[in-house]
DNA sequence: TATATTAATGCAAGCGATTGCATAATGTTT
DNA sequence: AAACATTATGCAATCGCTTGCATTAATATA
C-alpha cells in the first residue's frame, strides 16, 4: 500500500492538516514543525495521491494536448515537436500532458477529457477548430492556448511563428537571386498561417516591384505539391522559382519538376518552409524557413499553466522569430 | 459549476447509490430505475468526476507512454506512430495517454506519475530501460507492456514485429538479385530488434551458403550510416550491397554511396528496415521492410488495458508480421 | 497580574464518487 | 397468516487530501 499524508502524520507526531500545509508550503508553521515533516515525507518517500489531491482543489494538473485525427497522420512531425515542447515545459511545472485526437464532428466543450475534469486546459494545435466552438468553451473561463493559430472572434493567447516574416525573407532571397517569375504555392487560406505566409511574399514580390503570382492548393502536402507543379507549368510557362508554403509541398514540387526534366535550381528554384526533418535530406537539399516548434511548445505551455494557476494576464499573441536557411534549391550552393 | 450524481439523483427521485450503480451497470436495479436515471443524467448532461472516481476506485484509466529524452528526438516518427496507435485503441476503453519522457538517471519505479497513481500502466518504448528497473516494478504487481523490446529476465507482456523474418526476406530478395558480397550494417546489440534483424540477415546469407559480413555501428542514424559506408568500403571493397538495420542508416548510406561515385543500385544495392516516410522519397527510392507501428500500438494498448482490468493472462510475446517494400535501391526497378 | 494579540496546530467538513451492509418492499412457501 | 427469500434501494463509511474555523499556547500590552 502507498504511503499516505495520515501515515506521514503519525510517524511526525501531527496532523494530516499540518501535513498538508508543510507540503504545499502553506504559512504559519514552525520552522521545527516543517523540518519535521519534510524530513519524515522523505523518509517514507512520501508522494501525495494525485487523485485526492485533484477531488480537493478542483485540478488534476493534467493539460490535454489536442490534435486533429487526421493531423496525426499527415502532419505528425509537426505537431510532434511541438508536443516534445510541451511536454517538456509542462514537466517543470508538474502538469502532464494527456494526447487526444479530435474528429471535427466533436464540439470542444463536450470532450470527454474536459468536461471530466480530467484535464485542467487545453492546448490546441493548427486552425481546423470552429472558431466557435473555441470562443464558447473559452469563455465559460476553460484555459486555452492555441498553437499554429489565431482567432478574429475573441482575444485568445496563441503561439505562432512569425510566418509573414520568414516568407519575406524566403521571396526576397530567391528575388535577390534575380529571379521574377515567382510563383507562390498557398494552401487553404483557412488557416492562418498559410494566409500570413502568403501575405509575407506578396510583400517581397511588392517591395520588388513584381507581381504576386499566387496559386491555391486544397492542402498541403507531397502530392499536391506535385499537383500544382502540373498546374504551375501550364499556367506560368515561363515561371523560373517557385516559393512553397511548406516543405512538404516544395518536396513534392522538387520531385515532379525533376521528373519533367527540369533542374533544380538550375532551370527552376524553390524554397519550402517548416525545416522539417527531411529538408536537408532532399535532393537537392531544401532551402527553407525554420521554425522552432520545440520552443513554440514551450510558450504555449508556460502560458497554460499561467491561465490554469489564475494569472489574469490580456491575451497575448507571441509571434517567434524564424530563421532562413540557405541550401541548394534556391541556387546558391 | 458541473452536474454531480447528486444532482441527478435528486432529480431522479433517487439516491447517488442507485445513480452510481446505474452508471456502472451494477446488477440488482429496475428496470424502470435503470431508464429514469439514463434519461436524467442524459437530459442533465451529466459526466462523472473523475478524480472522485479515480479516488474512489483507485483508477485513473490514464496510462503512460513512456519515451527516452532521446527517443523523442531521434525516433521521433517511430515511437510517434506507435502512440498514435496506442492512443487510438485506449479510447476506445475509456482510457488516456499520458506522455512523458524519461531520463536513463531516473528508476522506473520513481516515476511520479506511477507514484501519485496518475496512471494504471506504462507503455515502454524501446530498449533503453534497465531490465531490473523493469522486473522490479512489474513484479510489485504494476501493468507493464513493451514495444519493441523483451525481456530474457522475467516474462512480461512485449509487441514487436518480427525483426528476423523481416531481415531474412529482405536479404533473401537481395541474395536473389544475384549478390553475394551482402554487408549488414548492424545496431548496437543490447537492442532486441537489432539483434533479431541481425539474425534474421545471417539467417538469409546461411541458407545462401554466403558468409555473412556484419559492421555494427554505436548507433542507428543517418549519421551512422555516412560513417559506417566509409568503414564498410575500406573492410570489404568488393561489396555490392548493404542491408541497414533500418531506413535511417539506409539513406544515410545513399547519400555517401552516391557522393563517392557509386551509383545505388547499380554499383551498390541498399535495403532497409521500417518503411519511414522518407524511404519513399530518397533517390532512389528504398527498398525495405515495412513494420505496422500504429497497429503494435493497438496491440499494446489492448494488452496494457486488459492487464490493468485484471485479467490475468500468462505474459505474452506478440511479433507482427512484416511486409517487404520493393522499390528502387535494391535494383528491382 | 489580567487581558488582548499573535502564532502554531488540530478538528472536522468538504470534494464527488463507490460499495458493504441494513432496510423496506415484494413475492413465496409452509 | 406467519415466516422466509428475494429484489430494489438507501445509509453511511470510505478513498486521501485541502482548508475554514476553533483551540491552545506563547507573547505583548495595559
Amino acid at each position: 500500500m502507498p504511503v499516505t499524508a495520515s501515515d506521514v502524520a503519525a510517524r511526525a507526531g501531527i496532523s494530516v492538516s499540518t501535513v498538508s500545509r508543510v507540503l504545499n508550503d502553506k504559512p504559519g508553521i514552525s520552522a521545527e514543525t516543517r523540518r519535521r515533516v519534510l524530513e519524515v515525507a522523505k523518509e517514507l518517500n512520501y508522494v501525495p495521491n494525485v487523485a485526492a489531491k485533484g477531488l480537493a482543489t478542483a485540478s488534476m494538473h493534467n493539460v490535454g494536448f489536442v490534435l486533429y485525427k487526421t493531423h496525426l497522420h499527415l502532419r505528425a512531425d509537426f505537431s510532434n515537436r511541438i508536443m516534445r515542447g510541451v511536454e517538456e515545459e509542462l514537466a517543470c511545472h508538474g502538469y502532464h500532458i494527456i494526447v487526444v485526437s479530435f474528429n471535427s464532428t466533436d464540439h470542444l466543450s463536450d470532450l470527454k477529457i474536459v468536461r471530466e475534469g480530467r484535464v485542467d486546459g487545453l492546448v490546441l494545435i493548427g486552425a481546423r477548430f470552429s472558431p466557435r466552438s473555441i470562443v464558447e468553451l473559452k469563455s465559460a473561463g476553460f484555459p486555452i492556448v492555441l498553437v499554429d493559430n489565431t482567432l478574429k472572434e475573441t482575444k485568445i493567447d496563441s503561439i505562432l511563428c512569425d510566418n509573414e516574416d520568414g516568407a519575406y525573407e524566403a521571396a526576397k532571397h530567391v528575388i535577390e537571386h534575380g529571379h521574377s517569375k515567382i510563383v507562390f504555392f498557398c494552401g487553404p487560406t483557412e488557416w492562418v498561417s498559410n494566409r500570413q505566409r502568403c501575405t509575407g511574399y506578396q510583400r517581397a514580390m511588392r517591395e520588388a516591384d513584381l507581381e504576386p503570382q499566387i496559386l491555391y492548393m486544397p492542402d498541403t502536402t507531397i502530392e499536391t505539391g506535385y499537383e500544382a507543379v502540373g498546374r504551375a507549368l501550364e499556367e506560368y510557362p515561363d515561371l523560373t522559382a517557385i516559393c512553397a508554403v511548406n516543405d512538404a509541398t516544395a518536396i513534392g514540387a522538387i520531385r515532379v519538376l525533376k521528373e519533367a526534366g527540369r533542374r533544380v535550381p538550375d532551370d527552376v528554384a524553390v524554397t519550402g518552409f517548416d525545416d522539417i526533418a527531411w529538408a536537408s535530406l532532399s535532393d537537392p537539399s531544401l532551402t527553407t524557413v525554420r521554425i522552432f516548434l520545440e520552443e513554440m511548445g514551450h510558450f504555449a505551455a508556460r502560458r497554460l499553466v499561467e491561465l490554469v494557476e489564475g494569472e489574469n494576464r490580456i491575451p497575448t499573441t507571441t509571434s517567434l522569430a524564424t530563421e532562413l536557411v540557405i541550401r541548394q534549391s534556391c541556387g546558391c550552393l
